[in-house]
DNA sequence: ATGAGCTTACTGGTCAGGCCAGTCACAACG
DNA sequence: CGTTGTGACTGGCCTGACCAGTAAGCTCAT
């Protein structure tokens, strides 16, 4: 045998794959936009010169991976759907379950992106971004009276407003995929528990204290209160055995000591 | 209207949609392992009552997500694979595509990740697990001469050594995943410029360097430098004006000012 | 003229049945 | 005992059809 030449495993193609692939790149080149249409399944089947079941096939992939649907009786044809990382989230949840991924590695993951976060935010802030955070602070404030509910979508704005700040969304699209994982994981043990106006209080003191940081520009002390903040909620979900891993990403008092 | 009651928007399941769930939560819960196998398409249409074409959509589906495969004429019906990351690469490819990630947000990103795994390790490590990362580190020594693939691979597996004692999965998958992005994006651009021998002992001295930080329990030191040595690797990727948010996660220089 | 209601021509969801090429277990053959 | 058919499977793909929706356009009464 030639020594040179180097062959690579063959995998037969199937049709509905380079179907997808197609649809697929279009979407990505911007030749289909969201909300533009594809054409109707039987036009398809024209225009790719494959079957009906072959071009359904391709269909429930794209519709699997959110990036079309289809609805029944819609005379323009199946929708061509914003991104969202919906696919993203299921993807993980997927490998939580499986890699039997711990309670413990999502709190700690959701730490490292939170604090990188709020570090990243209080370096890089515009005043015009501290001003959006400090009314978000605000609009939480004044939510706890409206109840559970309301408090967490004042929360998230928050934390939207310092993911903008930080210049860097894929931190913030992570950080939503693993805190939706882990909700999904706790919601089984309680029913939100977290309720009580007590709890929002302090939630809500918690953030002031980060956005504080955030406003002197002390991006190590913003990720450090970041961090401390989600330990002390979700600790409570985690067997003490595996908290070692948590407090080691709280624990930063040998900072002062590492720098000559 | 009734005040109480709260409805949520319905959607029609389809049939295919309720052979996925099946077939997916077999898997999940261990019913089905890995390298087990699926009846046969026509098997399974009388099993859940459909059609082939229906029980073929689903089975595309769980396909396209990298959970079984149909191989032609295999006896034995399609495989359960095991679990891997590969979903998770593709649906974060694509969000890099989409919602266009930049580079420097990549970049930002994989310092973040592989900072913190070094942190974790620096503090969580046992001495096992020290002299697992020292032997790798021995590999990639003799492997600058076996030339750049082989190196990569040494490299590859001092991460994995690190992310064994960083007790975090998460962290070195999402890695591996933002890795693959940036690698499929710069590709374009050089075809493995980084073959040189005097790159690869660079970073084989600045692996040396985290290994030391870990050794003597620094996680801050370790974080650094990690960090500092994917900017120096990856910086020259980036526009200038995009490398703001880079360095503000090198620039560590407040750390021993801030602690009271 | 204008609005309400019906008709119709589509849509996607699903099914039954069939052909083909590939794979593999096994039996017949050398 | 090894080789070689051979046949009973597999999945990949197709045709054609039926049904329940949707919505546009038409009709008709106001």
């Amino acid at each position: 045998m030639s020594d040179g030449a180097q062959f690579r495993q063959v995998s037969p193609v199937r049709l509905y794959q380079r179907i997808v692939e197609q649809i697929e790149q279009a979407i990505v080149r911007g030749d289909l936009k969201p909300g533009q249409r594809l054409p109707s399944e039987r036009e398809l089947v024209t225009q790719f010169g494959a079957s009906r079941p072959t071009v359904r096939e391709a269909l429930r992939v794209l519709e699997s991976s959110g990036l079309v649907r289809s609805r029944p009786g819609d005379p323009n044809g199946p929708e061509i759907l914003p991104f969202s990382p919906a696919g993203l989230t299921k993807e993980m949840t997927r490998l939580v379950q499986f890699d039997n991924v711990s309670m413990a590695e999502l709190i700690s993951f959701r730490m490292i992106l939170d604090g990188s976060a709020s570090l990243l935010a209080a370096r890089l802030r515009s005043e015009e971004e501290l001003s959006a955070m400090e009314r978000t602070i605000a609009v939480m404030s004044e939510a706890i009276e409206a109840g559970y509910a309301e408090f967490s979508k004042a929360d998230m704005a928050f934390h939207e407003a310092v993911a903008v700040a930080s210049r860097n969304s894929l931190i913030e699209v992570c950080n939503q995929v693993v805190r939706g994982a882990v909700l999904s994981l706790i919601s089984d043990k309680v029913a939100h528990a977290g309720n009580s106006t007590a709890l929002m209080r302090k939630s809500l003191h918690h953030h002031q204290e980060v956005l504080e940081a955030i406003r002197l520009r002390d991006g190590q002390a913003a990720a450090r209160i970041s961090r401390r903040t989600l330990f002390d909620y979700y600790a409570g979900y985690v067997p003490e055995n595996e908290q070692g891993p948590l407090l080691a990403l709280v624990d930063d008092e040998e900072t002062s000591t590492t720098r000559p």
